[in-house]
DNA sequence: CGTCTGACTCGTACAGTGTACGAGTGTTTG
DNA sequence: CAAACACTCGTACACTGTACGAGTCAGACG
């Protein structure tokens, strides 16, 4: 019995200087996520396959499966090192300018990733977003929110932004689908007058309105001062 | 050359009555897409493979192709029939009440079919939720939102409503992982103390919090009366 | 009647996928 | 030295989407 437990994956990376077949620099968890997030940037979500991976890593495909259990988790592994937050040092400029700047940083972080939007659906929360719902949690209930009114808080300001990102990253395709959206459109006019008219499609100012909106939830959510 | 232009796949279906090798029903897009929401029900995403449909159609794999461009297509249909949406013939209740059964229509029909929310953050906007969107944009034009700051209303309420529903979506999941979830969350009371102590993970009322948000939502993006 | 055309079905084949299995390597430990 | 460990990887298998082309049948046209 070689060892691998199923149960419990290891991924120890003791590491002690094995190099791969073709000589590069040795296996590992983090230098393996990495290059999922290079690949899942460049060639999007279906771009990335076992092999593939491999082979930018210079490595045998199966040696993956030493330090991770399978596909899926490199796909969680991947969206939440893209998703980690860390805040900056020095912040004095009260509550509200904190969570805006999280939830700001969270949405920059999955357009920058567009591959991250259409996975977060699929998986678990994990220790990115869990610190960041932790985050919010503290700061709402430390700028006054009633315990009663907290949950609704955290999952209102959580659910926008979730949202808004995926809206949002469901609209800057390639240029060759935007200019069908456009062909489309015109030709739906008839259909969707409203929408045609407002040019809500077209025109929209995805970060004002984010912006705008979220202010919006804010007030609503916090007592007034 | 038989005929099946990949430019602009046909459909026609005239369907004269030939049916299918095992004698069934002869194939028709509607019955693939029903039949595929059928599978995507039972079996989820992954579940879904062209082999699969056909088998439960009883025809051949290949005879969908006549039908349907690819598999994508189906995904596509798929998620534009779950999604239509037939208001209620009799209503005279005011705009906010027309705005919030679309709203909650959208989030039951996603949260009867979970696999939608994985779906949609893939896809562009199907007939379905241009209707809606449509719909939703004519509505608060009509309740008095001007038109600068319509966009940013629609979108608002589009986010939230999709953000909550993607959220909820995920995190019902199989009593196992409900399992571990609660063995994990207990274990990490340490690490996220905030998150624990609101038990904003367990305890949620989701039907109620999403209701509220929704309200304050509105509240505050329709001029006040 | 024969022939033709187009609608539709489907078997075969191919390249690609995730990953189970087990043999291989080199290092550390007893 | 031997045994345990940490790790790599070639082969194989079941399965995927779908390109290709042959086959079936209904109705139209001569």
């Amino acid at each position: 019995m070689p060892a691998k437990p199923s149960g419990a994956p290891q991924r120890r990376s003791r590491n002690t200087g094995a190099a791969t077949a073709s000589g590069g620099p040795p296996l590992s968890l983090e230098r393996i996520i990495a290059t999922a997030v290079e690949l899942l940037d460049t060639q999007g979500v279906d771009g990335l396959s076992m092999r593939r991976l491999a082979d930018r890593l210079g490595a045998g495909a199966m040696s993956l499966y030493w330090h991770v259990g399978n596909k899926e988790e490199v796909f969680d592994l991947a969206l939440d090192a893209v998703l980690a937050y860390h805040p900056p040092e020095a912040e004095a400029h009260g509550w509200r300018a904190n969570v805006v700047h999280m939830l700001e940083d969270w949405r920059a972080a999955m357009l920058r990733h567009p591959w991250s939007a259409a996975l977060l659906p699929r998986r678990a929360l994990g220790p990115s977003m869990l610190g960041r719902l932790e985050l919010l949690s503290q700061t709402l209930s430390r700028a006054g929110v009633a315990d009663a009114d907290l949950n609704v808080a955290i999952w209102s300001v959580w659910n926008y932004v979730m949202g808004a990102t995926i809206t949002r990253g469901s609209f800057d395709r390639s240029p060759d689908d935007l200019a069908a959206a456009q062909r489309r459109l015109t030709e739906l006019g008839e259909r969707y007058p409203s929408i045609d008219r407002s040019r809500l499609l077209l025109d929209s100012d995805w970060d004002g309105a984010f912006k705008k909106g979220l202010d919006l939830l804010l007030d609503g959510l916090t007592p007034k001062r």
